[in-house]
This record gives C-alpha cells, sequence and structure tokens, in this order.
DNA sequence: ATGCATGAGGT
DNA sequence: CCTCATGCATA
C-alpha cells in the first residue's frame, strides 16, 4: 500500500529558514516530539512535502552496548537533497541517479538527468614509484592495511596536475568513444548467474601459488571468500598508490563501464561490506578499473553524470543510542518481527513505524555482509596475525562455503 | 566509514 | 512486507 507514494516530488528548492521546527506531522505515525528519535512527518513525506526545515542534528552513538540517552534530537527536515557537499574536494560525489544496469534495470523510475558536465576526476601522478608487480605478485604481500585509512581518500592525497595525464575514464585504445550508459548494457558483465552449481571445499588453505599477480579465476569461476578478501585488499592499496579516492573509481567506473557508482560502495566493496553476490558483481569491474589505471593511458575521455537535484529525500534519522540498544535488544530476540511488533515497539520507543520497520530491514542486511564487525580492522601489530576475517558469527558466513 | 533511506523485484 | 543493491547525508 505504501507503495503507491507516486510523487515527482517537485524541483522546489527553495531556501529555508533555519531552525524552524514546524513539521507536519502526517498523523499517520504519531510521533513524540523530543525523545526517541527526530525525524519528520511520518509515513507521509513522500505524499505531501511541504515542509522542511533546518536543523543541525548532530551526535550518533557508538553501537550497542551502553546505552548512553542522549536526548539531543530535535526535528530534522527534509532536504530537497541538494547536490552535495559533503566533500567539497574537486571531486564531488554528486548524486548519480541512473542506475542503468543488468540486474537492476530499473534506472528507469529513478532520475536519470545526467548533464554532461564534465570535470573532476584527480590526476594521481603520485605513485612513487609504485612496487608494481612485485607488489601483488606475492603471495600475501597484501596487507598493511591502513584500519584509519577511511580519510586519507577524500581530502589528503595531494596532486598536482600532471598535465596530459588524466587516468580515469580511460578507454580502451581503440574505443575511444565514451560508453554511454545506455549503450552498455549488451556488454554488462553478466557476473552473477543466479545458480551456482559447482562444488569444491571450501578451507581456509590460503597460501596459494606465489606466482602470477592475480588469484586462480578462471575466468567464470566463481571467487572464494579469500579471494575476494585479497582482490579487495590489493585493490585498495593500488587504488591509494595511483592516488585515487573511492569517489573517483566509482566515477571512472561510470565512465568505463557506464555503471556509476558512489563512494559508499566502493568503500563497502574495499571492506569486504558487502553481500558475497555482490562482491563477485563489482569486482570484475574494479580489477578492469585497475588493469586501466595501472596502464594508464592517459585518455582524457571522461564523461560524467551528474545530476539529480531536487530529489526529495527524507532526513536522516537520528536514533537515539539509547533507543539503538532496546532495538538491538529486540533484535537479537525476534530478527524478523511482525507488522504489529514494529508497531508495538515502534510505539514504545516512540519511532516511527517505517523507521523501526526500515531500521530491522538495515539491521538484517548488516548480518548478512561478509566482513565480520570488528574485523574490518585490524591494529597495525596484529597485521602479522591476520585474524581471519571468519571467527564470531561464522553463521553468515554459508555463502563463502558453497560445500 | 556508516547510519538511515529509497526502490526494484519477489513472495 | 521482505530482500538486495545502492547511495545521500553524516559523524
Amino acid at each position: 500500500m505504501a507503495t503507491a507514494a507516486s510523487n515527482p516530488y517537485l524541483p522546489s528548492n527553495s531556501i529555508l529558514s533555519s531552525g524552524s521546527i514546524v513539521h507536519s506531522d502526517s498523523g499517520g505515525g504519531g510521533m513524540q516530539p523530543g525523545s526517541a528519535a527526530v525525524t519528520s512527518g511520518s509515513g507521509g513525506y513522500r505524499g505531501d512535502p511541504s515542509v522542511k526545515m533546518v536543523q543541525s542534528d548532530f551526535m550518533q552513538g557508538a553501537m550497542a552496548a551502553s546505552n548512553g540517552g542522549h536526548m539531543l534530537s530535535h526535528a530534522h527536515q527534509w532536504v530537497t537533497s541538494l547536490p552535495h557537499a559533503g566533500s567539497p574536494w574537486s571531486s564531488s560525489p554528486v548524486g548519480m541517479t541512473g542506475s542503468p544496469q543488468q540486474q537492476d534495470v530499473k534506472g528507469s523510475s529513478r532520475d536519470d538527468l545526467h548533464t554532461g558536465t564534465a570535470l573532476h576526476h584527480r590526476p594521481p601522478h603520485l605513485a612513487p614509484h609504485q612496487t608494481h608487480a612485485g607488489a601483488w605478485g606475492s603471495t600475501t604481500a597484501a596487507h598493511i592495511n591502513s584500519i584509519s585509512g577511511g580519510q586519507q581518500q577524500q581530502q589528503s592525497l595531494i596532486y598536482s596536475q600532471p598535465g596530459g595525464f588524466t587516468v580515469n575514464g580511460m578507454l580502451s585504445p581503440g574505443s575511444q568513444s565514451l560508453v554511454h550508459p545506455g549503450l552498455v548494457r549488451g556488454d554488462t558483465p553478466d557476473l552473477e548467474h543466479a545458480h551456482h552449481h559447482h562444488h569444491h571445499h571450501q578451507h581456509a588453505h590460503h597460501a596459494h601459488h606465489g606466482h602470477n599477480s592475480h588469484e586462480p579465476h578462471s575466468d567464470d569461476d566463481t571467487p572464494t571468500s579469500d579471494d575476494l578478501e585479497q582482490f579487495a585488499k590489493q585493490f585498495k592499496q593500488r587504488r591509494i598508490k595511483l592516488g585515487f579516492t573511492q569517489a573517483d573509481v566509482g566515477l571512472a567506473l561510470g565512465t568505463l563501464y557506464g555503471n556509476v557508482f558512489s563512494q559508499t560502495t566502493i568503500c563497502r566493496f574495499e571492506a569486504l561490506q558487502l553481500s558475497f553476490k555482490n562482491m563477485c558483481k563489482l569486482k570484475p569491474l574494479l580489477n578492469k578499473w585497475l588493469e586501466e589505471a595501472d596502464s594508464s593511458t592517459g585518455s582524457p575521455t571522461s564523461i560524467d553524470k551528474i545530476a539529480a537535484q531536487g530529489r526529495k529525500r527524507k532526513k536522516r534519522t537520528s536514533i537515539e543510542v539509547s533507543v539503538k540498544g532496546a532495538l538491538e535488544s529486540h533484535f537479537l530476540k525476534c530478527p524478523k518481527p511482525s507488522a504489529q511488533e514494529i508497531s508495538s515497539l515502534a510505539d514504545n520507543l516512540q519511532l516511527e513505524k517505517e523507521v523501526v520497520r526500515v531500521w530491522f530491514c538495515n539491521r538484517r542486511q548488516k548480518e548478512k555482509r561478509m566482513t565480520p564487525p570488528g574485523v574490518g580492522a585490524q591494529t597495525p601489530e596484529d597485521v602479522g596475525s591476520h585474524t581471519l576475517s571468519c571467527s564470531v558469527r561464522c553463521s553468515e558466513w554459508l555463502w563463502l562455503a558453497p560445500a
């Protein structure tokens, strides 16, 4: 039912004065002011957006455990989704909106207005004489994963215009024309088939071939979780050495294949925070990018698709730490509460039902990702040990062991 | 780097 | 309503 929210958000991007707190509660959910979380209208935001207010919410908690109990949230607003602002760096991650693609050819309903604004891409040139070949050719040479590598990417990474060395959406020599999002459909790498038969035992027998630069992917052989882990590390290292940010890569992929991805996705890939299937799907693309970037033959070809303005998006609801704890608690008891349970829970926590529902959905998804939480960040000292990713909750790792 | 959100498909 | 892939907005 809710699905019927057909609302062509209007491009009304009127500025709004800050500080207003009025929000039109849509009466649907019934949210109480000042308590659990704040956000705006209940389920009716898509239906009648008329208010927008500014509010700088902040704070956020760590995770479970201690229930601090801050209650500083206030109302939120619905932003008219103005073009980014998050990273003022040259290449802004803008919202690419077309999601043209194979499996989710859905791209249609979303906004596909891409303006041909070109410009971004940072010239790497950095490469302090990368350890080419030798680097990842070695067995487990990859490590050093900078746990805090999180920020290095965006802001740092100095780069000076090398002048005529824009490596980004370089195309293969020959097909200099850019791939249009729409065209690249026939060759879309269908890496994922809905069936994975095959057998082959699993086992954590790393230490594979100390030769060659890549893993043993005979092409369409489904990579093992180990392969993915290895690849992700390699990828990250290379990417950084080349001086690209995650956002850059995402855009470059769009240039190369027509499939643009956001910084978020690249980040998650590197951190193995995607589903196995999703990882498999992206690997080929990133792999290709790596190759291209490696032999960067600067082709000044760069197309971008930026666009999407005036998209109405509900402002992110800030859920208080204590409330999160409560939700977490219930999740452990019942990961899939019924609609009614959700309602009641929402009522207790003074949250919109929809928010609670979504929370559970996201929570479940999180549970399905690779990299068990906690393993993503290893302390430098731990690098040697290499506590394999699988230890706690191996339950999720069913996929990686397609026995 | 992540939390909350949107949407396309699938039941 | 759920799952899944993705991403804007944030911390």
